[in-house]
DNA sequence: CGGCTCCAGATCCTATAGGATATTGCGTAC
DNA sequence: GTACGCAATATCCTATAGGATCTGGAGCCG
Protein backbone atom coordinates (compact mmCIF):
# COMPACT_ATOMS: atom_id res chain seq x y z
CA UNK A 1 0.00 0.00 0.00
CA UNK A 2 2.39 2.50 1.43
CA UNK A 3 5.40 2.07 -1.03
CA UNK A 4 5.37 5.17 -2.73
CA UNK A 5 8.75 5.78 -2.12
CA UNK A 6 11.16 6.47 -4.44
CA UNK A 7 14.26 6.75 -2.80
CA UNK A 8 15.00 3.26 -3.39
CA UNK A 9 18.49 3.83 -5.48
CA UNK A 10 20.43 4.56 -1.89
CA UNK A 11 19.50 0.95 -0.86
CA UNK A 12 20.75 -0.52 -4.20
CA UNK A 13 23.63 1.05 -4.07
CA UNK A 14 24.31 -0.54 -0.62
CA UNK A 15 24.17 -3.86 -1.91
CA UNK A 16 27.34 -4.88 -3.19
CA UNK A 17 26.82 -8.15 -4.46
CA UNK A 18 24.20 -8.93 -7.11
CA UNK A 19 23.23 -12.19 -6.00
CA UNK A 20 21.45 -12.67 -9.42
CA UNK A 21 22.85 -15.19 -11.63
CA UNK A 22 21.73 -13.30 -15.07
CA UNK A 23 24.42 -10.70 -14.37
CA UNK A 24 27.51 -13.08 -13.80
CA UNK A 25 26.29 -14.86 -17.21
CA UNK A 26 26.37 -11.24 -18.79
CA UNK A 27 29.44 -10.33 -17.48
CA UNK A 28 30.77 -13.62 -18.69
CA UNK A 29 29.50 -14.09 -21.91
CA UNK A 30 30.88 -10.43 -22.53
CA UNK A 31 33.99 -11.43 -21.42
CA UNK A 32 34.22 -14.37 -23.52
CA UNK A 33 33.58 -11.61 -26.37
CA UNK A 34 36.00 -9.19 -25.20
CA UNK A 35 38.75 -11.66 -25.57
CA UNK A 36 38.39 -13.20 -28.06
CA UNK A 37 37.49 -16.05 -26.79
CA UNK A 38 34.34 -16.65 -29.36
CA UNK A 39 35.22 -15.07 -32.48
CA UNK A 40 32.59 -12.46 -34.39
CA UNK A 41 30.22 -14.93 -36.43
CA UNK A 42 30.70 -17.81 -33.93
CA UNK A 43 27.15 -19.01 -33.36
CA UNK A 44 26.00 -18.98 -29.38
CA UNK A 45 24.54 -22.38 -28.54
CA UNK A 46 22.21 -22.04 -25.40
CA UNK A 47 22.33 -25.56 -24.69
CA UNK A 48 25.84 -25.41 -24.99
CA UNK A 49 26.23 -22.69 -22.20
CA UNK A 50 23.89 -24.11 -19.89
CA UNK A 51 26.50 -27.30 -19.94
CA UNK A 52 29.50 -25.32 -19.67
CA UNK A 53 28.38 -22.83 -17.49
CA UNK A 54 26.11 -25.85 -15.63
CA UNK A 55 23.12 -23.22 -15.10
CA UNK A 56 20.18 -23.25 -16.20
CA UNK A 57 18.41 -21.72 -19.94
CA UNK A 58 16.81 -19.04 -18.04
CA UNK A 59 19.57 -16.33 -16.88
CA UNK A 60 21.48 -17.65 -20.16
CA UNK A 61 18.50 -16.30 -22.37
CA UNK A 62 18.37 -13.15 -20.35
CA UNK A 63 22.04 -12.20 -20.62
CA UNK A 64 21.30 -12.85 -24.44
CA UNK A 65 18.65 -10.49 -24.95
CA UNK A 66 20.62 -7.56 -22.92
CA UNK A 67 23.68 -8.87 -25.17
CA UNK A 68 21.67 -8.13 -28.18
CA UNK A 69 20.26 -4.26 -26.91
CA UNK A 70 24.25 -3.88 -26.56
CA UNK A 71 24.85 -4.83 -29.63
CA UNK A 72 27.50 -7.62 -29.30
CA UNK A 73 25.31 -10.57 -30.67
CA UNK A 74 22.47 -10.67 -33.36
CA UNK A 75 19.52 -12.78 -32.88
CA UNK A 76 18.27 -14.48 -35.93
CA UNK A 77 15.04 -16.11 -35.01
CA UNK A 78 14.63 -19.80 -34.52
CA UNK A 79 18.60 -19.94 -35.79
CA UNK A 80 20.18 -19.06 -32.42
CA UNK A 81 22.46 -15.69 -31.37
CA UNK A 82 26.02 -15.43 -33.09
CA UNK A 83 28.64 -12.72 -31.92
CA UNK A 84 28.04 -10.04 -33.75
CA UNK A 85 30.70 -8.80 -35.66
CA UNK A 86 33.45 -6.43 -35.58
CA UNK A 87 34.08 -2.90 -36.73
CA UNK A 88 33.68 -2.47 -39.97
CA UNK A 89 36.19 0.43 -41.83
CA UNK A 90 32.66 2.54 -42.30
CA UNK A 91 31.42 2.29 -38.21
CA UNK A 92 35.39 2.98 -37.22
CA UNK A 93 35.90 6.11 -39.18
CA UNK A 94 32.24 6.84 -37.52
CA UNK A 95 33.07 6.14 -33.72
CA UNK A 96 36.06 8.21 -34.19
CA UNK A 97 33.91 10.94 -35.58
CA UNK A 98 31.93 10.94 -32.67
CA UNK A 99 33.87 10.73 -30.09
CA UNK A 100 35.96 14.00 -31.40
CA UNK A 101 32.90 15.60 -31.40
CA UNK A 102 32.06 14.20 -27.36
CA UNK A 103 35.22 13.90 -25.81
CA UNK A 104 36.95 17.37 -26.33
CA UNK A 105 33.74 18.73 -25.05
CA UNK A 106 33.36 16.88 -22.17
CA UNK A 107 36.70 17.60 -21.43
CA UNK A 108 36.68 21.30 -21.72
CA UNK A 109 33.62 21.00 -19.16
CA UNK A 110 35.54 18.79 -17.01
CA UNK A 111 38.17 21.39 -17.12
CA UNK A 112 34.96 24.29 -16.17
CA UNK A 113 33.32 22.20 -13.36
CA UNK A 114 36.14 20.21 -11.76
CA UNK A 115 37.04 20.57 -8.14
CA UNK A 116 39.56 19.13 -5.60
CA UNK A 117 37.86 16.03 -5.32
CA UNK A 118 37.19 15.64 -8.97
CA UNK A 119 40.95 15.96 -9.78
CA UNK A 120 41.88 13.80 -7.40
CA UNK A 121 40.16 11.05 -8.53
CA UNK A 122 41.50 11.77 -11.75
CA UNK A 123 44.63 12.19 -10.53
CA UNK A 124 44.01 8.58 -8.69
CA UNK A 125 43.44 6.75 -11.72
CA UNK A 126 45.84 8.11 -14.10
CA UNK A 127 48.34 6.73 -11.64
CA UNK A 128 46.50 2.94 -10.97
CA UNK A 129 47.93 1.82 -14.35
CA UNK A 130 51.51 2.66 -14.49
CA UNK A 131 53.54 -0.39 -13.75
CA UNK A 132 53.38 -2.61 -16.96
CA UNK A 133 54.61 -6.35 -16.40
CA UNK A 134 58.48 -7.35 -17.96
CA UNK A 135 56.44 -10.04 -19.26
CA UNK A 136 53.81 -8.89 -21.34
CA UNK A 137 50.53 -11.01 -20.98
CA UNK A 138 47.60 -11.31 -22.43
CA UNK A 139 45.87 -10.18 -19.31
CA UNK A 140 48.20 -6.94 -18.63
CA UNK A 141 46.83 -5.56 -22.43
CA UNK A 142 43.07 -5.68 -20.94
CA UNK A 143 43.96 -4.32 -18.02
CA UNK A 144 45.57 -1.49 -19.96
CA UNK A 145 42.29 -1.35 -22.07
CA UNK A 146 39.83 -1.34 -19.26
CA UNK A 147 41.83 1.26 -17.41
CA UNK A 148 41.57 3.20 -21.14
CA UNK A 149 37.90 2.74 -20.07
CA UNK A 150 37.75 3.85 -16.47
CA UNK A 151 39.84 7.09 -17.46
CA UNK A 152 37.06 7.98 -20.90
CA UNK A 153 34.34 7.44 -18.63
CA UNK A 154 35.50 9.26 -16.01
CA UNK A 155 36.42 12.54 -18.25
CA UNK A 156 32.60 11.87 -19.50
CA UNK A 157 31.59 12.17 -15.72
CA UNK A 158 33.47 15.17 -14.81
CA UNK A 159 31.82 16.82 -17.36
CA UNK A 160 28.58 16.43 -15.09
CA UNK A 161 25.97 15.24 -17.94
CA UNK A 162 24.79 11.99 -16.88
CA UNK A 163 22.95 11.81 -20.51
CA UNK A 164 26.14 12.21 -22.81
CA UNK A 165 28.14 9.73 -20.34
CA UNK A 166 25.41 6.92 -20.73
CA UNK A 167 25.13 8.13 -24.51
CA UNK A 168 29.32 7.55 -24.75
CA UNK A 169 29.05 4.44 -22.49
CA UNK A 170 26.84 2.79 -24.88
CA UNK A 171 28.80 3.01 -28.01
CA UNK A 172 30.92 0.05 -26.10
CA UNK A 173 33.79 1.79 -28.24
CA UNK A 174 36.54 0.55 -26.09
CA UNK A 175 34.94 -2.96 -26.29
CA UNK A 176 34.65 -3.04 -30.05
CA UNK A 177 38.14 -1.39 -30.47
CA UNK A 178 39.91 -4.36 -28.02
CA UNK A 179 38.09 -6.54 -30.13
CA UNK A 180 39.80 -5.20 -32.94
CA UNK A 181 43.06 -5.10 -31.49
CA UNK A 182 43.31 -9.03 -30.75
CA UNK A 183 41.89 -10.28 -33.87
CA UNK A 184 43.72 -12.97 -35.62
CA UNK A 185 46.95 -13.13 -33.77
CA UNK A 186 47.44 -9.52 -33.92
CA UNK A 187 47.59 -8.98 -29.91
CA UNK A 188 51.00 -11.05 -29.76
CA UNK A 189 52.75 -8.32 -31.78
CA UNK A 190 51.28 -5.66 -30.34
CA UNK A 191 52.02 -7.08 -26.94
CA UNK A 192 55.79 -7.88 -28.18
CA UNK A 193 55.75 -3.78 -28.73
CA UNK A 194 54.57 -2.56 -25.52
CA UNK A 195 57.25 -4.97 -24.07
CA UNK A 196 59.54 -2.72 -26.20
CA UNK A 197 58.40 0.46 -24.88
CA UNK A 198 58.32 -0.78 -21.67
CA UNK A 199 62.15 -1.75 -21.88
CA UNK A 200 62.87 1.45 -22.63
CA UNK A 201 61.18 3.34 -20.22
CA UNK A 202 62.31 1.54 -17.60
CA UNK A 203 65.48 2.02 -18.59
CA UNK A 204 64.93 5.61 -18.41
CA UNK A 205 65.11 7.12 -22.32
CA UNK A 206 63.26 9.37 -23.35
CA UNK A 207 63.93 9.15 -26.98
CA UNK A 208 63.94 5.55 -26.94
CA UNK A 209 60.82 5.62 -25.55
CA UNK A 210 59.12 7.84 -28.00
CA UNK A 211 60.72 6.41 -30.76
CA UNK A 212 58.92 2.62 -29.26
CA UNK A 213 55.99 4.24 -28.75
CA UNK A 214 55.80 5.76 -32.33
CA UNK A 215 56.82 2.84 -33.93
CA UNK A 216 54.02 0.59 -32.09
CA UNK A 217 51.50 3.06 -33.15
CA UNK A 218 52.34 3.40 -36.53
CA UNK A 219 52.45 -0.30 -36.65
CA UNK A 220 49.36 -0.67 -35.14
CA UNK A 221 47.59 1.47 -37.28
CA UNK A 222 49.21 -0.21 -40.25
CA UNK A 223 47.96 -3.49 -39.19
CA UNK A 224 44.11 -2.12 -38.16
CA UNK A 225 44.17 -0.99 -42.05
CA UNK A 226 43.89 -4.46 -43.78
CA UNK A 227 41.93 -5.39 -41.31
CA UNK A 228 39.13 -3.06 -42.18
CA UNK A 229 40.09 -4.50 -45.84
CA UNK A 230 39.14 -7.51 -45.01
CA UNK A 231 36.24 -6.80 -43.04
CA UNK A 232 34.71 -4.83 -45.65
CA UNK A 233 34.62 -7.48 -48.34
CA UNK B 1 31.37 -26.43 -39.53
CA UNK B 2 32.02 -24.21 -42.20
CA UNK B 3 29.69 -21.44 -41.10
CA UNK B 4 32.17 -18.65 -41.07
CA UNK B 5 30.76 -16.45 -43.03
CA UNK B 6 29.86 -12.66 -41.75
CA UNK B 7 27.89 -11.07 -44.39
CA UNK B 8 24.76 -11.74 -42.43
CA UNK B 9 23.72 -8.14 -42.53
CA UNK B 10 22.04 -8.81 -45.84
CA UNK B 11 20.40 -11.99 -44.88
CA UNK B 12 18.47 -9.90 -41.72
CA UNK B 13 17.35 -7.29 -44.05
CA UNK B 14 15.57 -9.37 -46.55
CA UNK B 15 12.94 -10.79 -43.43
CA UNK B 16 10.43 -8.46 -42.08
CA UNK B 17 8.60 -9.98 -39.33
CA UNK B 18 10.66 -11.67 -36.87
CA UNK B 19 8.30 -14.30 -36.06
CA UNK B 20 9.59 -14.32 -32.37
CA UNK B 21 7.00 -13.92 -29.28
CA UNK B 22 9.47 -12.37 -27.30
CA UNK B 23 9.57 -8.83 -30.03
CA UNK B 24 6.10 -8.50 -29.86
CA UNK B 25 6.06 -8.77 -25.93
CA UNK B 26 8.86 -5.94 -26.10
CA UNK B 27 6.95 -3.52 -27.89
CA UNK B 28 3.85 -4.09 -26.35
CA UNK B 29 5.04 -3.72 -22.49
CA UNK B 30 7.51 -0.43 -24.68
CA UNK B 31 3.92 0.41 -25.78
CA UNK B 32 2.46 0.21 -22.27
CA UNK B 33 5.17 2.46 -20.52
CA UNK B 34 5.11 4.87 -23.29
CA UNK B 35 1.60 5.26 -23.36
CA UNK B 36 1.46 5.72 -19.54
CA UNK B 37 -0.79 2.96 -18.59
CA UNK B 38 1.53 1.77 -16.54
CA UNK B 39 3.04 4.72 -14.59
CA UNK B 40 6.61 4.60 -13.53
CA UNK B 41 7.53 2.96 -10.12
CA UNK B 42 4.97 0.34 -11.35
CA UNK B 43 5.95 -2.93 -10.58
CA UNK B 44 5.67 -5.19 -13.84
CA UNK B 45 4.52 -8.40 -12.18
CA UNK B 46 5.67 -11.54 -14.10
CA UNK B 47 3.94 -14.10 -13.26
CA UNK B 48 0.90 -11.66 -13.94
CA UNK B 49 2.16 -10.83 -17.30
CA UNK B 50 1.71 -14.70 -18.18
CA UNK B 51 -1.57 -14.53 -17.11
CA UNK B 52 -2.77 -11.39 -18.90
CA UNK B 53 -0.75 -12.02 -22.43
CA UNK B 54 -1.26 -15.65 -22.12
CA UNK B 55 2.03 -16.72 -22.87
CA UNK B 56 5.45 -18.37 -20.84
CA UNK B 57 7.78 -16.50 -18.17
CA UNK B 58 10.99 -16.65 -20.55
CA UNK B 59 9.84 -14.52 -24.01
CA UNK B 60 8.77 -12.09 -20.52
CA UNK B 61 11.63 -12.19 -19.04
CA UNK B 62 13.78 -11.65 -22.07
CA UNK B 63 11.88 -8.65 -23.22
CA UNK B 64 11.70 -7.19 -19.81
CA UNK B 65 15.34 -7.79 -20.31
CA UNK B 66 16.29 -5.61 -23.36
CA UNK B 67 14.20 -3.24 -21.51
CA UNK B 68 16.18 -2.88 -18.66
CA UNK B 69 19.16 -2.40 -21.20
CA UNK B 70 17.25 0.57 -22.58
CA UNK B 71 16.51 2.39 -19.10
CA UNK B 72 13.03 1.77 -19.50
CA UNK B 73 12.59 -0.69 -16.71
CA UNK B 74 15.09 -1.30 -13.39
CA UNK B 75 15.31 -4.57 -11.95
CA UNK B 76 15.58 -4.91 -8.48
CA UNK B 77 16.83 -8.22 -8.21
CA UNK B 78 14.73 -10.79 -5.76
CA UNK B 79 11.87 -7.76 -5.89
CA UNK B 80 11.33 -7.85 -9.69
CA UNK B 81 10.90 -5.07 -12.46
CA UNK B 82 9.68 -1.19 -11.48
CA UNK B 83 9.26 1.31 -14.19
CA UNK B 84 11.50 3.51 -14.40
CA UNK B 85 11.03 6.98 -13.00
CA UNK B 86 9.88 9.89 -15.19
CA UNK B 87 13.06 12.13 -15.74
CA UNK B 88 14.38 14.35 -12.82
CA UNK B 89 15.00 18.46 -13.78
CA UNK B 90 18.74 17.68 -13.79
CA UNK B 91 18.09 14.96 -16.60
CA UNK B 92 16.03 17.04 -18.21
CA UNK B 93 18.60 20.07 -18.48
CA UNK B 94 21.53 16.49 -19.24
CA UNK B 95 19.42 15.91 -22.28
CA UNK B 96 18.45 18.88 -23.76
CA UNK B 97 22.50 20.07 -23.16
CA UNK B 98 23.45 16.52 -24.79
CA UNK B 99 20.93 17.51 -27.40
CA UNK B 100 21.74 20.74 -28.37
CA UNK B 101 25.64 19.22 -28.77
CA UNK B 102 24.68 16.50 -30.84
CA UNK B 103 21.49 17.56 -33.41
CA UNK B 104 22.78 20.96 -34.77
CA UNK B 105 26.02 19.11 -35.63
CA UNK B 106 23.89 16.28 -37.34
CA UNK B 107 22.31 18.79 -39.24
CA UNK B 108 25.06 20.68 -40.60
CA UNK B 109 26.60 17.23 -41.62
CA UNK B 110 23.63 16.56 -43.27
CA UNK B 111 23.06 19.65 -45.24
CA UNK B 112 26.77 18.88 -46.42
CA UNK B 113 25.85 15.04 -47.36
CA UNK B 114 22.44 15.12 -48.15
CA UNK B 115 21.55 13.89 -52.21
CA UNK B 116 18.67 14.36 -54.18
CA UNK B 117 17.13 10.91 -52.40
CA UNK B 118 17.49 11.87 -49.29
CA UNK B 119 15.97 15.33 -49.45
CA UNK B 120 12.99 13.86 -50.95
CA UNK B 121 12.86 11.63 -48.04
CA UNK B 122 13.27 14.88 -45.38
CA UNK B 123 10.80 16.56 -47.08
CA UNK B 124 8.42 13.76 -47.50
CA UNK B 125 8.93 13.36 -43.45
CA UNK B 126 7.97 16.45 -43.21
CA UNK B 127 4.62 16.54 -44.95
CA UNK B 128 3.58 13.07 -43.74
CA UNK B 129 2.40 15.21 -40.54
CA UNK B 130 0.84 18.36 -40.93
CA UNK B 131 -2.83 18.53 -39.72
CA UNK B 132 -2.80 19.61 -36.30
CA UNK B 133 -6.13 18.91 -35.00
CA UNK B 134 -7.77 22.12 -33.60
CA UNK B 135 -8.88 19.99 -30.35
CA UNK B 136 -5.13 18.18 -29.39
CA UNK B 137 -6.17 15.14 -28.12
CA UNK B 138 -3.86 12.49 -27.09
CA UNK B 139 -4.30 10.08 -29.87
CA UNK B 140 -3.15 13.46 -31.89
CA UNK B 141 0.09 14.27 -29.69
CA UNK B 142 0.46 10.75 -29.47
CA UNK B 143 0.93 10.94 -33.42
CA UNK B 144 2.75 14.04 -33.55
CA UNK B 145 5.74 12.84 -30.77
CA UNK B 146 5.99 9.89 -33.42
CA UNK B 147 6.18 11.87 -36.45
CA UNK B 148 8.35 14.51 -34.44
CA UNK B 149 10.84 11.21 -33.62
CA UNK B 150 11.30 10.27 -36.95
CA UNK B 151 12.01 13.81 -37.89
CA UNK B 152 15.15 13.52 -35.51
CA UNK B 153 15.90 10.04 -36.34
CA UNK B 154 16.33 10.78 -39.85
CA UNK B 155 18.37 14.11 -39.48
CA UNK B 156 20.51 12.00 -37.49
CA UNK B 157 20.75 9.20 -40.66
CA UNK B 158 21.36 11.81 -43.06
CA UNK B 159 24.06 13.11 -40.96
CA UNK B 160 26.07 9.98 -42.23
CA UNK B 161 27.16 8.61 -38.78
CA UNK B 162 25.77 5.54 -37.24
CA UNK B 163 27.27 5.26 -34.20
CA UNK B 164 25.91 8.81 -33.44
CA UNK B 165 22.65 8.02 -34.68
CA UNK B 166 22.46 4.84 -32.42
CA UNK B 167 24.38 6.77 -29.35
CA UNK B 168 20.81 9.04 -30.01
CA UNK B 169 18.42 6.88 -30.65
CA UNK B 170 19.31 5.40 -27.61
CA UNK B 171 18.90 8.41 -25.09
CA UNK B 172 15.21 7.60 -25.66
CA UNK B 173 15.17 11.28 -25.25
CA UNK B 174 11.37 11.44 -27.51
CA UNK B 175 10.24 8.37 -25.22
CA UNK B 176 10.56 10.01 -21.75
CA UNK B 177 10.03 13.43 -22.94
CA UNK B 178 6.51 11.99 -24.42
CA UNK B 179 6.32 10.58 -20.90
CA UNK B 180 6.93 13.66 -19.51
CA UNK B 181 3.73 15.79 -21.53
CA UNK B 182 0.77 15.65 -23.11
CA UNK B 183 -1.06 18.80 -23.18
CA UNK B 184 -1.28 20.37 -26.01
CA UNK B 185 -0.96 23.06 -28.72
CA UNK B 186 2.42 22.88 -29.00
CA UNK B 187 2.45 21.13 -31.89
CA UNK B 188 2.24 23.96 -34.82
CA UNK B 189 5.42 25.50 -33.40
CA UNK B 190 7.44 22.86 -33.54
CA UNK B 191 6.30 22.34 -37.17
CA UNK B 192 7.16 25.27 -37.98
CA UNK B 193 10.62 24.97 -36.94
CA UNK B 194 11.10 21.67 -38.46
CA UNK B 195 10.32 23.48 -41.98
CA UNK B 196 13.08 26.09 -41.14
CA UNK B 197 15.45 23.25 -40.59
CA UNK B 198 14.71 21.25 -43.85
CA UNK B 199 15.01 24.54 -45.61
CA UNK B 200 18.61 25.46 -44.60
CA UNK B 201 19.18 21.07 -45.36
CA UNK B 202 17.85 21.51 -48.73
CA UNK B 203 19.43 24.24 -49.87
CA UNK B 204 22.40 22.76 -48.45
CA UNK B 205 24.03 25.38 -46.33
CA UNK B 206 25.32 23.89 -42.86
CA UNK B 207 25.86 26.48 -40.51
CA UNK B 208 22.26 27.82 -41.43
CA UNK B 209 20.77 24.20 -41.06
CA UNK B 210 23.16 23.89 -37.90
CA UNK B 211 21.66 27.11 -36.61
CA UNK B 212 18.18 26.29 -37.55
CA UNK B 213 17.80 22.88 -35.38
CA UNK B 214 19.68 25.10 -32.74
CA UNK B 215 17.01 27.31 -32.00
CA UNK B 216 14.83 24.64 -32.93
CA UNK B 217 15.91 22.25 -29.71
CA UNK B 218 16.04 25.86 -27.52
CA UNK B 219 12.58 26.60 -28.32
CA UNK B 220 11.10 23.06 -27.55
CA UNK B 221 13.33 23.17 -23.94
CA UNK B 222 11.76 26.14 -23.11
CA UNK B 223 8.00 25.15 -23.87
CA UNK B 224 8.16 22.28 -21.83
CA UNK B 225 9.97 23.84 -18.69
CA UNK B 226 7.47 25.03 -17.64
CA UNK B 227 5.11 21.82 -18.02
CA UNK B 228 8.06 19.70 -16.35
CA UNK B 229 8.19 22.25 -13.59
CA UNK B 230 3.97 21.92 -12.86
CA UNK B 231 5.03 17.98 -13.10
CA UNK B 232 7.44 17.71 -10.67
CA UNK B 233 5.44 19.16 -7.52
C1' DC C 1 22.54 -32.48 -63.28
C1' DG C 2 18.51 -30.04 -61.03
C1' DG C 3 14.55 -30.35 -58.08
C1' DC C 4 11.88 -32.67 -54.64
C1' DT C 5 10.82 -35.27 -50.27
C1' DC C 6 12.04 -36.92 -45.90
C1' DC C 7 14.59 -37.11 -41.64
C1' DA C 8 17.85 -35.65 -38.02
C1' DG C 9 19.27 -31.83 -35.45
C1' DA C 10 18.69 -27.45 -33.34
C1' DT C 11 15.98 -23.91 -31.49
C1' DC C 12 12.03 -21.68 -29.58
C1' DC C 13 8.29 -21.85 -26.55
C1' DT C 14 5.59 -23.91 -22.85
C1' DA C 15 4.71 -26.01 -18.47
C1' DT C 16 5.69 -27.30 -13.87
C1' DA C 17 8.13 -27.98 -9.57
C1' DG C 18 11.07 -26.55 -5.89
C1' DG C 19 14.45 -23.46 -3.41
C1' DA C 20 15.46 -18.70 -1.92
C1' DT C 21 14.14 -14.23 -0.53
C1' DA C 22 11.29 -10.16 0.70
C1' DT C 23 7.05 -8.48 2.48
C1' DT C 24 3.29 -8.66 5.71
C1' DG C 25 0.82 -9.49 9.72
C1' DC C 26 0.51 -11.07 14.39
C1' DG C 27 1.93 -11.88 19.02
C1' DT C 28 4.72 -10.83 22.94
C1' DA C 29 7.77 -8.08 25.94
C1' DC C 30 9.10 -3.67 27.78
C1' DG D 1 1.78 2.53 23.22
C1' DT D 2 6.03 1.08 20.95
C1' DA D 3 9.57 -2.14 19.51
C1' DC D 4 11.16 -6.57 18.51
C1' DG D 5 10.91 -11.33 16.81
C1' DC D 6 8.70 -14.96 14.23
C1' DA D 7 5.74 -17.39 11.00
C1' DA D 8 2.82 -17.19 6.59
C1' DT D 9 2.32 -15.64 2.05
C1' DA D 10 3.73 -13.94 -2.33
C1' DT D 11 7.15 -13.39 -5.61
C1' DC D 12 11.29 -14.20 -7.88
C1' DC D 13 14.86 -17.35 -9.54
C1' DT D 14 16.37 -21.76 -11.06
C1' DA D 15 16.03 -26.30 -13.07
C1' DT D 16 14.12 -29.79 -16.04
C1' DA D 17 11.21 -32.06 -19.48
C1' DG D 18 8.72 -32.08 -23.66
C1' DG D 19 5.99 -30.42 -27.86
C1' DA D 20 6.08 -27.39 -32.05
C1' DT D 21 8.57 -25.31 -35.63
C1' DC D 22 12.35 -24.33 -38.62
C1' DT D 23 16.91 -25.38 -40.82
C1' DG D 24 20.13 -28.26 -43.36
C1' DG D 25 21.52 -32.16 -45.68
C1' DA D 26 21.03 -36.91 -47.54
C1' DG D 27 18.87 -39.51 -50.79
C1' DC D 28 15.73 -40.31 -54.69
C1' DC D 29 13.41 -39.20 -59.07
C1' DG D 30 12.78 -36.85 -63.48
Amino acid sequence: MTDAHLGLAGQLARLPQRQVLSDDVYETVKGLIMDSVVEPGTRLNIDALTRELGISQTPIRESLARLESDGLVIKEPLRGYRVSSRLTREEFEDLFEYRLHIEPWAASRAAERSGSEDLARLKAEMLSYTDVPDRPSYESYRAMAAHDQRFHDLVLELAGNETARLSFQRTHCHLHLFRLYYGGGIATKALREHKVVVTAVRKGNPEEAAAAMRSHIEASRARLRPIFDTLSD
